[in-house]
DNA sequence: TTGAAAGCGCTACCAT
DNA sequence: ATGGTAGCGCTTTCAA
């Protein structure tokens, strides 16, 4: 009661003084970094309590030159399945101690922008999920040994690690599943201006069904969404001609159900009239009105790989990047069932 | 180059000395605050420039006891409705200058802690999206002039402000389309342990239909979905008997697209067989899979008005508690679509 | 093991 | 208009 109504909020001053010491005494019983004897940690321990005392983090993070803040940045966070791998990402870094700063970014520019701000607030770390960050900015975060991990970015850049989804497994599984039920004509979808983890499926899709004997340049048919998401993927459909190739492969869960969705305004459907592959696994690929076979990307491992990186590499700043492949499963559903 | 080889950060001390002035200047020249001339001004800030400066905004706000953060609370980002909104949040939280701190929470225990962390962080206000803070709480916040604004909570906290979609409002406008289209027997579709937001809608649903001249005790089921989400409604659809009612209306838009395939499932659909309008308008409830009625909560202004408020409040923190209520507008779609 | 003290980088007050 | 200076609250040597 007494303590709601304090204007100012105690300090480890505060402390020291209920506890009949000095405040560097509460500093360590606090980070328990510097020897202390058990006695007075207990009872500095008591006083804090007693008091209600909290680490003012500006202070603290000043002094260390670091704070207990994690940057990410994203980008339309209104797609399922990046909100779902930024959900994972806040419970990883919570569950590890630190505190995330979001932002979300429409460009480019943004992200020279947001890199710099995170700078300012000494961030721990910083993870991009979206955006190619310029090399300059990203030096400055090495510099300053701000730890850079990029999740299903392109990697390329000098001591930053990588997380991605393992697109060439999950590209061959797809072309295998397909060619498997039967199919001999293919098709590949994706959005242009696509992100390079989509192009580098698109790719491997191209590759794994060479190796199938496919003649690639004959019996793939490329589809360009004009846009992204749900409604690239739906006049994508809707502008396909008659001649609708057998097996299927979409860069993403959003173009996939808004493909399906497309043909099914024109009286088409899966597996009936063609088959369907997606990637994400999103939970709309699991309802009812979907059912989409998909490459399930698990979230939750990217996010831990990615911190740990984070957290290796902030030991150790200058060691060379290293890129994570994880591991993606086929999931059966009804747009291209499990046979046999 | 030399630039971003240096280890450590160039300070306000650097950019004095390479403007020939104290530090006292630069740091009016970089706010603003306090009398410069124009003159010094201009050589403070080339020189900033020419040297990369950037605030430490760890110094800054631990000097002005204020950071330039602004906490943000969420909780199950993967709904879509939460994360466009969390989105909105961000857009806002940024245009405005500052930068988001964003939680997950699981439990409302994890509520307290993550109000605590960010007053550690000496936060420039919360946002509460999710969960009931507790008053012990939300006083601490108070008493250290932490202004708190919760969107779609429970109105009830003293020096708190609230912005909340208009519910009675969209349960009217819902109940009188179904009655307009002639439904005389209604449903209300909710899970158990619902949101303050969906227990309101419900109310106010109910008693819409009693203005119309409705037996609600007579005319008015009432389905409970054992889980939130997509699957509850799914389930609840499968559960319900074949006595269904004419009109239903539900708390949101997952669980009526899980309703809605639920009945899909069982041969049944909307129009035809029932009508149906959910809340939220989320992007799914437009796919062509879906065309759900639905009520449009107005993210972007929840979003606006949320950040007036909180700067508001900084300004007065002891003034009474507001409540904002946002317009929310009827979007007709197949399942109960527009009339005459 | 403990305490004194020197900062971390910035802001704001008070002289000039 | 400008510069000196006293903190903001904490961490971390360095002596004792």
């Amino acid at each position: 009661m007494s303590q709601s109504l304090r204007k100012q909020a105690v300090t480890a001053e505060d402390v020291a003084k209920r506890a009949g010491v000095s405040r560097a005494v509460v500093s360590r019983a606090l980070s328990s970094n510097g020897s202390i004897s058990p006695a007075t940690k207990e009872k500095v321990l008591r006083a804090a309590q007693e008091l209600g005392y909290q680490v003012n983090f500006l202070a603290q993070g000043l002094n260390r030159q670091r704070s207990h803040l994690i940057g990410v940045i994203v980008a339309r966070i209104g797609d399922p399945f990046r909100s779902s791998l930024l959900e994972s990402l806040l419970h990883e870094i919570q569950r590890r101690g630190y505190q995330a700063l979001v932002t979300e970014i429409t460009g480019e520019q943004d992200l020279v922008a947001t890199l710099r701000r995170f700078t300012q607030f000494r961030v721990s770390g910083v993870i991009v999920t979206s955006g190619q960050p310029p090399e300059a900015i990203v030096n400055e975060c090495v510099s300053q040994r701000i730890p850079v991990v990029g999740i299903n970015r392109h990697p390329d850049i000098q001591f930053v690690d990588f997380v991605c989804s393992d697109n060439v497994s999950g590209a061959r599984q797809a072309a295998e599943q397909l060619y498997d039920s039967g199919c001999r004509r293919f098709g590949w979808l994706n959005n242009c201006g696509s992100t390079w983890a989509g192009i580098q499926r698109g790719e491997a899709f191209f590759h794994a069904l060479q190796q199938l004997g496919v003649d690639t340049q004959q019996q793939v048919r490329w589809f360009d969404a004009r846009e992204e998401g749900y409604d690239g993927g739906f006049q994508a459909a809707q502008q396909s001609d008659e001649d609708l190739p057998e097996g299927i492969f979409c860069a993403n869960a959003q173009l996939a159900c808004g493909f399906l969705d497309g043909m099914r305004q024109r009286g088409k459907s899966a597996p009936a009239d063609f088959h369907l592959i997606g990637f994400d696994n999103t939970p709309q690929s699991g309802q009812f009105s979907y059912q989409l076979t998909t490459l399930h990307q698990d979230v939750a491992e990217i996010a831990n790989r990615a911190l740990t990186r984070l957290l290796e590499r902030a030991k150790n700043p200058l060691q060379p990047s290293r890129v994570e492949w994880v591991k993606v499963k086929l999931i059966y559903r009804q747009t291209s069932p499990l046979i046999g």
